[in-house]
RNA sequence: GGGCGCAUAGCUCAGUUGGUUAGAGCGCUUCUCUUACACAGAAGAGGUCAGGGGUUCGAGUCCCUUUGCGCCCACCA
């Protein structure tokens, strides 16, 4: 006889290195289907997601660990459920992050900046980063278990992903919706680069408002000291030196008298007009607007409006330039202050005012962005975001949770067109080429000379492009486009896309834009969102406030199932979700529970010999316990489907876990060892022990995938060792590969063993719960008398089992259909229909056993009252008969419970 | 300004076709080292489901409204 002995506590350390490899050499997170080995077959449904792209530069956080435990279990499942699954991983370029990084890290090291290094060598340099650390992240995503094809692991620069992003870029420009211009556009001083309107954040600051006077032109004929002026606000006072204009209602009594005259920028003396637009309000400050339209989004559409100049007064670094007189060289907020001073001493000031207002700071490096004309390239956005609107709203594309679907809306009837050159050096460089004559070449292959002229003298645009563009291009350039490849044929488009709705417009809706420009399709079906994870009291996480979980520590501490569990247990779709290293630590018991219930399995598969076996040919049928614990499997089963396909994943799991741990675990674990003392038995309950442990390491292995492959493995091996018959047939080698549980029986067939069952579970409950009130001795087995009417026979099948679950001497537990005369000295308890007698007289105090009773029947009487009120209602006409029926069948036990409590009572 | 989410036990949260005695984990009280597990087992305490109104035979669940908290979009100088 074989023995599998196992430790006592799972050990996740030694685990889960040895699992993850067990399952890549082994090659199960490769789809079976594989289009690119032999025997492939198109009529076999693909399930494909594509793995956000984590930035290579990253380090793990817990976003990650949620979207790689989400989609991970999307793909177990799937892969269980026979679909030739394909998860493609890869990471992104990030161009600012991984740039700004780069420097950060010559500069520390070398001591020299990127422009000290050139652009060919500071590329070099980065590549040379991303060898190095760019594994890193892709690492720690395998530590959460991610079951991913590396074989297909793609980069955003790889060459093939790079030609993918000059084949969208040429397709657009042919098509003529790409083009460039100056145009007002976000820019970070920091970084020095164009910013999307996306990447700017809007955060309310508390800001000076200050108020000055706009003179008017001297007409020849007042004083200056008492010529009229214009009184004007703003928060941006350097902005006055690029003023081409002041604007004022049309209909303002205070100014109208002025329209069309000139007034005179403060420091700088030139004239500009005084324009009506009806875009100022009257109510709104001095009711008089100055108008920038270099450096204002508003301003600029005025100016539009009026063909008023533009001028720019900021250079690349936030300085005054050449437009800005006696400030040139001075930095945005030196000028602001010297400016102001200026004015002030000319007497223009009229006062400064604290002012709450959003200020547009730039998502990366916090710095306040400043809008400015900037020449650009630009996709013409509205035809794209019409077909990506429709392909939404006709349902072509699916977005869980729904209400998602009405903010993608939202954003994409609004779009302004995208900004995508950056100036930075890490990234797809823009593919055209200017020949000295200024003409354009945009080309697919880096051209040799000039497409209109045929000079030689070409040089490529030194702009790159934006990191989302490459992004969007992501579900379909990973598997092969533009090339036709079986990839690219057999797995799009992909099924699901997963990730926080944080990046619902960054990256959802241009995939969907680019996918349906350039490939005709939707690139998935499903999106289905998370939410974000927040500390245990819904802060945000952050190094600042030090609430940061580190989820690697995490995993450290409590094991990757652990953390898994949490995070898809804890979260519904789209809602944010407050993790506490508390709840992680419960469920590292949970997997220790797994752990140990295996354990037990496997010891009781261990324990039989081959006279057991004998025995089994005459085995009995099942016992209640066994029919009730494979009716809640069943149930269980049809449950989690349910839940699944609704994507409500979260509950799924809390219901394995209550199935796993009460069911299972507490209730027939418990049972199964009263059961096994009994040779005819004790196979039949070894083999549905297995196959229940086998059913819920089927259902938990998505969810934690380290325990209960590791058990599996040991379960089979106990299993082939064994002298069990029929059962080691067709045992999957790996649970990984193992097929999804399917339900047998149709709903509610298993209603009487459930209510039997639920029967058993109260008198054990009840009586223990005697034993703790009394102060019984745990180990003191107790007498006990049943008058248990039509469960009688029920009841007697499960002497045993009552017996040792509720501490009951078995040789003094009599179970009567009724009895002639009351036991005296006894406790008497009513479970329902059943009577229970408890000889305890000598041991505790009956004193108060009346009252007790008095308590009992006072309560039943109460619902016996609800329900007579309830069913003389118009719920009895209206309700539906089932409804109805179980009320009254709850009323008709009541009642006889009642009826018990009462003659207890007389007694 | 527009839109969305949340408010359920001391804490963190479930509760998705409305079904009538509202659940879990942690924490708390009492007991038990019973041969799978003390990372455990058993028994228990604890909630007028934010307030108000409505629909319905029936509302934590649907509608309206008020309050508080959070988020997104827009950006009136």
């Amino acid at each position: 006889m074989t023995k599998h002995e196992l430790p006592k506590a799972y050990d996740f350390k030694s685990t889960e290195p040895r699992v993850y490899a067990l399952w890549e050499t082994g090659g199960y997170f490769k789809p079976w289907n594989d289009p690119n080995k032999k025997g492939f077959d198109p009529n076999v449904k693909p399930f494909v997601i594509s793995i956000p792209p984590p930035n290579v530069t990253g380090e793990l956080h817990l976003g990650h660990a949620m979207f790689v435990s989400m989609e991970d279990l999307m793909i177990r499942y799937h892969r269980m459920k026979g679909f030739s699954t394909l998860w493609v991983p890869g990471s992104d370029h990030a161009g600012i992050a991984t740039q700004l990084m780069v420097e950060r890290h010559l500069l520390k090291t070398e001591e020299v900046t990127r422009e000290e290094l050139g652009r060919e060598e500071f590329i070099k340099r980065t590549w040379d980063w991303k060898k190095k650390y760019g594994s890193m992240i892709t690492n720690q995503i395998r530590r959460l278990g991610a079951s991913c094809d590396w074989d297909r692991e793609r980069f955003t620069l790889d060459d093939g992903l790079s030609r993918a992003v000059r084949e969208a870029f040429v397709r657009l420009y042919e098509k003529g919706l790409i083009y460039r211009g100056p145009r007002l556009i976000n820019w970070s001083p920091g970084l020095k680069t164009a910013v999307s309107d996306l990447e700017v954040e809007y955060s309310e600051e508390e800001a000076t408002l200050y108020y000055f006077k706009y003179m008017l032109a001297d007409d020849g004929k007042g004083e200056s000291a008492t010529r009229p002026y214009i009184p004007v606000a703003t928060i941006r006072p350097e902005t006055i030196l690029g003023d081409t204009a002041v604007a004022v209602h049309p209909d303002d009594e205070r100014y109208k008298k002025y329209i069309g005259k000139t007034v005179i920028v403060p420091i700088l003396g030139r004239e500009i007009p005084v324009i009506a637009d009806e875009y100022v309000s009257m109510e709104f400050g001095t009711g008089a607007l100055k108008i920038t339209p270099g450096h204002d989004p508003n301003d600029y559409a005025i100016a539009q409006r009026h063909n008023l100049p533009i001028i720019s007064v900021l250079d690349e670094a936030a300085r005054i330039n050449e437009n800005g007189g006696p400030y040139q060289g001075q930095d945005r907020f030196e000028a602001r202050k010297n400016l102001w001073a200026d004015m002030k001493k000319a007497g223009l000031v009229i006062k400064e005012e604290k002012y709450l207002t959003t200020i547009p700071r730039s998502q990366r490096g916090g710095e306040i962005v400043e809008p400015m004309i900037s020449t650009q390239w630009f996709v013409k956005i509205e035809p794209l975001a019409e077909a990506a609107l429709a392909a939404v709203k006709d349902g072509r594309i699916k977005i869980v949770p729904e209400r998602f679907e009405k903010v993608y809306y939202n954003w994409l009837e609004n779009i302004k067109d995208w900004c995508i050159s950056r100036q930075l050096w890490w990234g797809h460089r823009i593919p055209v080429w200017y020949c000295e004559k200024n003409h354009m070449t945009v080309a697919r292959e880096d051209p040799t000379e000039c497409s209109t002229c045929h000079s030689k003298n070409i040089h490529q645009d030194e702009d790159v492009l934006d990191t989302w563009f490459s992004s969007g291009l992501w579900p379909f350039s990973t598997l092969g486009w533009p090339d036709e490849t079986p990839d690219y044929k057999y797995f799009y488009p992909t099924s699901y896309m997963e990730t926080g709705y944080d990046i619902l417009f960054f990256w959802v809706a241009r995939m969907i834009m680019s996918g349906l420009e350039y490939t005709g399709q939707v690139p998935f079906h499903t999106v289905y969102l998370h939410g974000l994870i927040r500390d245990e009291h819904g802060q945000k996480m952050s190094k600042t406030k030090g609430n940061v979980i580190d989820p690697l520590t995490v995993m450290d501490d409590f094991g990757t199932d652990a953390l898994r569990f949490t995070l898809l247990v804890g979260s519904t779709p789209g809602n944010d979700m407050n993790l506490s290293v508390k709840k992680v630590e419960a469920n590292r018991n949970f997997a220790n529970k797994i752990w140990n219930a295996g354990r037990f399995v496997i010891s009781a598969i261990d324990s039989l010999d081959t006279s057991a076996k004998q025995k089994t040919q005459n085995a009995t049928e099942w016992t209640l316990a066994d029919s009730w614990i494979w009716a809640r499997m069943e149930q269980l089963i049809r449950d989690v489907e349910r839940l699944f396909q609704t994507f409500q994943y979260g509950e799924a799991g809390r219901q394995i876990y209550e199935f796993f741990w009460s069911d299972f675990a507490d209730w027939y674990v418990e049972i199964a060892k009263e059961q096994m003392k009994n040779d005819n038995m004790k196979e039949q309950t070894v083999i549905t022990l297995t196959r229940i442990l086998d059913m819920s390491l089927r259902l938990l292995h998505p969810f934690t995938p380290f325990v209960t492959e590791e058990l599996w493995g040991h379960l089979r091996q106990a299993i082939l060792d064994s002298q069990i018959s029929g059962i080691a047939q067709d045992w999957p080698d790996v649970v990984i590969m193992a097929r999804w549980p399917e339900p047998h029986e149709s709903e509610g067939s298993d209603e009487s063993i459930l209510t039997d069952f639920a029967l058993i579970q109260d008198i054990v409950r009840s009586i223990r719960n005697l034993r703790a009130e009394k102060s019984v001795a745990p180990s003191r087995r107790i007498a006990a008398i049943f008058a248990a009417g039509e469960k009688t026979s029920r009841l007697q099948s499960q002497k045993q089992i009552i017996a040792s679950l509720a501490g009951l001497d078995e040789s003094h537990l009599r179970m009567e259909e009724s009895l002639s005369s009351k036991p005296n000295d006894s406790i008497a308890l009513v479970i329902g229909t059943v009577e229970i007698y408890i000889p305890l007289a000598g041991m505790v105090d009956l004193a108060n056993e009346k009252s007790r009773l008095e308590k009992e029947l006072k309560e039943t009487e109460a619902q016996i009252e609800r329900l007579e009120k309830l069913l003389s209602s118009d719920f009895a006409n209206k309700a539906p008969a089932s409804v109805v029926g179980k009320e009254r069948e709850k009323l008709a036990a009541f009642k006889e419970t009642a009826e018990k409590l009462k003659s207890q009572l007389d007694r």
